[in-house]
RNA sequence: CGCGGGGUAGAGCAGUGGUAGCUCGUCGGGCUCAUAACCCGGAGGUCGUCGGUUCAAAUCCGGCCCCCGCAA
């Protein structure tokens, strides 16, 4: 079939890569703007037009998806691909091509339709996920369900190997979802009631809030974590947390505070057991083990965090 | 020119004009055994880089390279 691929960041560039390998014709690519980005603000490419680039396939990048509906249409496509596109396609779009408009989304919908599923998911401390593509409908990840496939989800996973994971699978899966498409064999199925929702992360959601469960709080590390991160504060300036693991041993103290040194991490009391911080980061400097930081900021025990 | 922090021993940091210091690690020894926390001793540094100011610079000035926090 022909294709016209639509999405943006590094995990839709698997699903473009795995397509064009399989030796589907993509016609075209869209995908968002340029945007400054980092210290200086210099324009970014995404992974996806990087990619297309290098593929050699044409690239799209509309400030909104309907302005490039003329593009759309000159390239033809039977059906339109969308993987992590960052922009609500308008119902002149959907309708546009033959075979529909088919979304791989990363989750196990209806559970946790939106911008951020790998990151709630982990977040919540699920055991396990998966990978959906679906018939794009008007709504938000709420199209009929095509194929789904369910992915555990491991206590030693943080967000770049789960969504290192679910890229793969989810692109297995979307060529999966095109082969059934071509051959007819795949009936939707609405999706069932109890939706939850995934929304985007606010900067507040980084936040550690030392009150709760080390549990918590690591899941919390895990779904922040090779980016943006977890942060926490300590005399008044901010500490990345980007690996963390929960110790069941019980701690006589207040939520936040320091407890001891570890052999490369720094213990720490949460609200209910005690959170040993493996890797973090102060403002301004590298990564370091929790030990390293202790030492660095000749901390005592008794300090505490900001809740 | 978006705002800002930083590059000093293997690691993390202190040191703002006068012969480089702390903690950990490491090596050797003692103690005798301490869930991180015993004692003594040693090794280890062209202080990112190039140039300038100065009797004298890690410390002041300028260029360059690199890392990072915020914001987006």
């Amino acid at each position: 079939m022909r294709i016209v691929f639509m999405g943006t960041p590094p995990f839709a560039a698997v699903s473009l890569k795995t397509l064009v390998g399989a030796g589907h014709d993509v016609a075209g690519v869209f995908s968002r703007p340029d945007r400054p980005a980092g210290r200086g603000r210099r324009l970014k490419e995404s992974a996806v037009k990087e990619l297309a680039q290098t593929l050699g396939l044409p690239v799209f990048q509309p400030e909104r998806p309907g302005a490039a509906i003329a593009d759309l249409r000159t390239l033809a496509p039977e059906i339109v691909v969308v993987v992590a596109y960052g922009r609500i396609l308008p119902p002149e779009i959907l309708a546009l091509p033959p075979a529909g408009c088919v979304n791989l989304h990363a989750s196990l919908l209806p559970a946790y339709r939106g911008a951020a599923p790998i990151q709630w998911a982990l977040l919540n401390g699920e055991t396990r996920t998966g990978v959906t593509t679906m018939r794009m409908d008007s709504g938000l990840d709420t199209g009929d369900i095509l194929l789904q496939r369910e992915c555990p989800i491991l206590p030693e996973d943080d967000l770049g190997a789960l969504q290192a994971k679910l890229a793969g699978q989810g692109a297995e899966l979307l060529l999966e979802t095109l082969r059934r498409l071509e051959t007819g064999l795949l009936a939707p199925q609405p999706q069932r009631a109890g939706a939850t929702m995934a929304p985007r992360l606010k900067r507040e959601d980084e936040r550690l809030n030392w009150t709760e469960d080390a549990f918590r709080l690591a899941c919390r590390i895990r779904a922040l974590s090779p980016r943006p991160g977890a942060f926490t504060e300590l005399r008044g300036e901010t500490l990345k947390v980007w690996a963390a693991e929960p110790r069941t041993e019980t701690v006589g103290a207040a939520p936040g505070e320091i407890i001891r040194p570890t052999e490369q991490g720094l213990l720490c009391a949460a609200g209910s057991g005690g959170l040993e911080l493996k890797i973090v980061q102060p403002a301004g400097r590298g990564r370091m083990t929790g030990a390293d930081f202790a030492r660095g900021r000749r901390l005592r025990a008794g300090e505490r965090f900001a809740l």
